[in-house]
DNA sequence: ACGACATGTCATTCG
DNA sequence: TGCGAATGACATGTC
């Protein structure tokens, strides 16, 4: 347990709370479900509490925090609230806002869990949930110069709160005066010391035992200044607040309101469609807070929502897979978004005066609403994009592309649906969440089915979220609602695609055409990550083939029939994969006969290089050999006129050797014998080497 | 702009 | 007859 100390310690107004989270610690933790229960009349000079944080106060925040504790944040009572070390079931957690009469801000994915807990059956917790966002909506009377104020507030984050990190630090300067009864709106100077010092004692861990005595000391005083201050305000009504004419910003830069509304805080929220907590500055000092949920009794206390809330947490963002959604990204959208999510708030809580066309300052109490509510209504106004993903990947599942649709689907540039190649990575992702998921008590009745599926099939597969084939087989039986009844959870779980670039889902807009040799992909459109995907894969994953192309291509034919049967696939998919796997298998079947043929030109290559050196081998040889021929027909040469220069015939005189010859006959003996009776053959080598002794000469 | 080269694909043949 | 391998021819992308 940490705690971290107020920056404040006069003592003498309500607790301006103000939790420092830091974005950059938020941008890597979109996932955490931030719930943020701020007990009412908490005094100044509490100190908070943040139950298993670690290091970070951003991670401490963290439903699921490593050290187990329960992620909520929220500020020890001074009238002894005890901590709870041990996680508390969702619905006690969702009965303690309730009980407590607080607001939960809808940080990060509180929204998300919202829908979590309609979907896990805990419908009265939803309620509460969405009884402080309805009672809040229902006293809406436009976005004020209190919220202008706090918008304005914000230089230093320039609007882009994922840009000033440092914003926190730069809050006003009046908030450094302890004499300040309550923090004022739009100082943007900075709660720079205040921030370190909190920071410092969040960092320093060794000094936790320390900082927790000095905690329960702290929580002692100041629970005798709370009920003090606790007094004061409960003599000013909550409406009192509303009646002055003075602009909201300007009372609480006086430090004479104190009180705050839930509508203050979701004009904020609906003022930011992209973000509804974009505008609001980290450096914005606390607002006083008048809380009337609708189901409790009034309550004031002041925070600091300025950095209690935390950027970069809008549901449509955290949840969904749209990171160059149009929604968000366009700003003509952005300016026209605060009405629309109010109106969504509405239909959530009221579809039929949405329809209706009741104006936002026409909210039936908020029971009353939420009694006409079902499951799913909620759960179709909560995201309608959610389930058009779904309807989209349950088409591909049970019954195929048309491919004049999924041509459709691609070619449609200005498509927002969500649908995208990615999105059914994204989907896998999701699926493999439901571990994660079936931890949450009560988390879905239908976690089983989809958690059991195979992640190790589903990771090789094109298309993405597949079962095994058996797995799919009963997912086929079973009906469209249930089965989208099951992915609707897909939100409320983990998702961590909204870190995606924004060229993220240009793939979705990828040309589909069959293929073909006129085909030729746009690769403008792709991604780095499509543009990497062979032609095959790109059609596979957009027709949600449930192999990967390499299974499609290598399998053993009788697998790979076997696996044509066994799995549901239309007559486009079956053809698609046959195709695949003939256009692969050729691909392969082409490498390797370039690859021989090369071998063979290469081998051909080398045989003519071979040949070559071996022709001027045997050149060398023969003119080696005609050399010591000649050399040893030039010594019989000799030797014949050496023998002939000493014989002398019967008379003494020389034997003429053109007229004689010499013969060796077979026994070894040598023969004078006339040229007349020499054989022809004999006679002609005779000639033959007489001329050439001659030419020698 | 052009050519060389690599690669994918189709059509066809062959075993 | 079906299938896979092999291969020529063509198209396309890249350098």
């Amino acid at each position: 347990m940490k705690y971290l100390k107020p920056w404040w310690s006069d003592g003498d107004s309500l607790l301006h709370l103000t939790i420092l989270l830091s974005l950059a610690g938020l941008r890597l933790d979109l996932d955490l479900d931030l719930y943020l229960l701020l007990p009412p009349r908490t005094l100044l000079g509490d100190e908070l509490l943040l139950p298993g944080g670690p290091t970070s106060p951003a991670y401490a925040l963290s439903p699921f925090p490593a050290s187990g504790g329960w992620g909520r944040a929220e500020l020890l009572h001074p009238k002894g609230r005890e901590r709870d070390p041990v996680a508390p079931p969702e619905g006690q957690l969702l009965r303690e806002v309730r009980a407590l009469g607080v607001p939960f801000i809808p940080c990060t994915r509180v929204d998300a869990w919202l829908v979590h807990s309609v979907a896990s059956g805990d419908a009265d917790g939803a309620h509460a949930l969405l009884g402080a966002a309805a009672a809040a909506a229902s006293s809406a009377g436009g976005v004020g110069a209190g919220v202008n104020g706090v918008s304005q507030a914000a230089p230093g984050s320039g609007g882009n709160p994922r840009a000033a990190p440092s914003s926190p630090l730069a809050a006003g300067e009046e908030e450094k005066a302890p004499a300040e009864p309550t923090a004022q709106v739009s100082d943007a100077g900075g709660h720079a010391s205040e921030e370190k010092e909190v920071l410092g004692a969040v960092d320093h861990s060794s000094q936790h035992e320390e900082n927790e005595q000095r905690a329960s000391t702290q929580r002692e005083k100041s629970l005798q200044q709370k009920n003090e201050d606790e007094n004061k305000v409960a003599d000013k009504p909550a409406w009192e607040a509303e009646k002055t004419t003075e602009p909201r910003n300007e009372r609480h830069r006086n430090g004479t309101d104190t009180s705050f509304s839930l509508e203050d805080l979701f004009q904020l929220l609906s003022s930011q469609p992209e973000n509804p907590l974009e505008g609001i500055s980290l450096g914005d000092s606390p607002l006083p807070v008048s809380i009337n949920d609708g189901v409790n009794s009034p309550t004031h206390y002041n925070v600091n929502f300025s950095q209690a809330i935390s950027h970069d947490v809008n549901l449509h963002e955290a949840m969904l897979l749209c990171p160059d959604n149009t929604f968000r990204r366009d700003p003509v959208a952005r300016t026209s978004q605060p009405q629309e999510l109010f109106l969504q708030l509405n239909s959530l809580t009221n579809p039929e005066h949405t329809r209706s066309g009741t104006n936002l300052t026409g909210f039936l109490p908020f029971d009353n609403q939420m009694r006409n509510l079902t499951n799913q209504d909620l759960l179709y106004d909560l995201d309608i994009n959610i389930f058009d993903e779904i309807n989209l990947m349950s088409l591909a599942t049970e019954g195929g592309f048309d491919p004049m649709e999924v041509s459709q689907l691609f070619e449609e540039p200005d498509s927002d649906s969500g649908l995208s190649l990615n999105s059914s990575h994204n989907s896998t992702s999701v699926t493999k969440s439901n571990s994660s998921h079936s931890e949450c008590e009560g988390a879905s009745r239908s976690s089983s089915d989809l958690g059991s599926l195979s992640h190790r099939d589903l990771e090789g597969a094109v298309g993405g979220c597949y079962p095994e084939p058996t797995k799919l087989c009963h997912m086929d039986h079973r009906s469209d609602s249930h089965f989208h009844e099951d992915l609707a959870f897909q939100p409320v779980l983990h998702n961590h695609t909204y870190h995606l670039k924004p060229s993220a889902l240009e793939s979705t807009y990828e040309t589909f055409s069959w293929p073909g040799k006129s085909q030729k992909i746009r690769h403008g459109y792709l991604n780095d990550t499509d543009r990497n995907l062979s032609r095959d894969e790109r059609h596979a994953k957009a027709l949600h083939i449930p192999f990967s192309v390499d299974e499609i291509v290598h399998m053993p034919v009788d697998s790979f029939n076997s696996m044509l049967s066994r799995y549901y696939l239309t007559d486009f998919q079956v053809s698609l994969i046959r195709d695949i796997r003939r256009r692969g298998k050729n691909k392969v079947a082409a490498q390797n006969c370039r690859r021989r043929k090369l071998d063979v030109i290469l081998n051909l290559e080398d045989d003519v290089c071979n040949l070559q050196a071996k022709k001027e081998t045997l050149k060398r040889e023969r003119s080696q050999c005609h050399k010591a021929i000649n050399i040893m027909k030039q010594k019989l040469h000799d030797l014949y006129h050496d023998v002939f220069s000493r014989l002398r015939d019967d008379e003494g005189r020389p034997v003429n050797p053109n007229q004689y010859a010499l013969q060796c006959s077979l026994d070894g003996s040598v023969l004078i014998v006339p040229k007349e009776l020499v054989t022809p053959g004999q006679k002609k080598e005779n000639q033959k080497g007489k001329r050439k002794s001659e030419r020698r000469n």
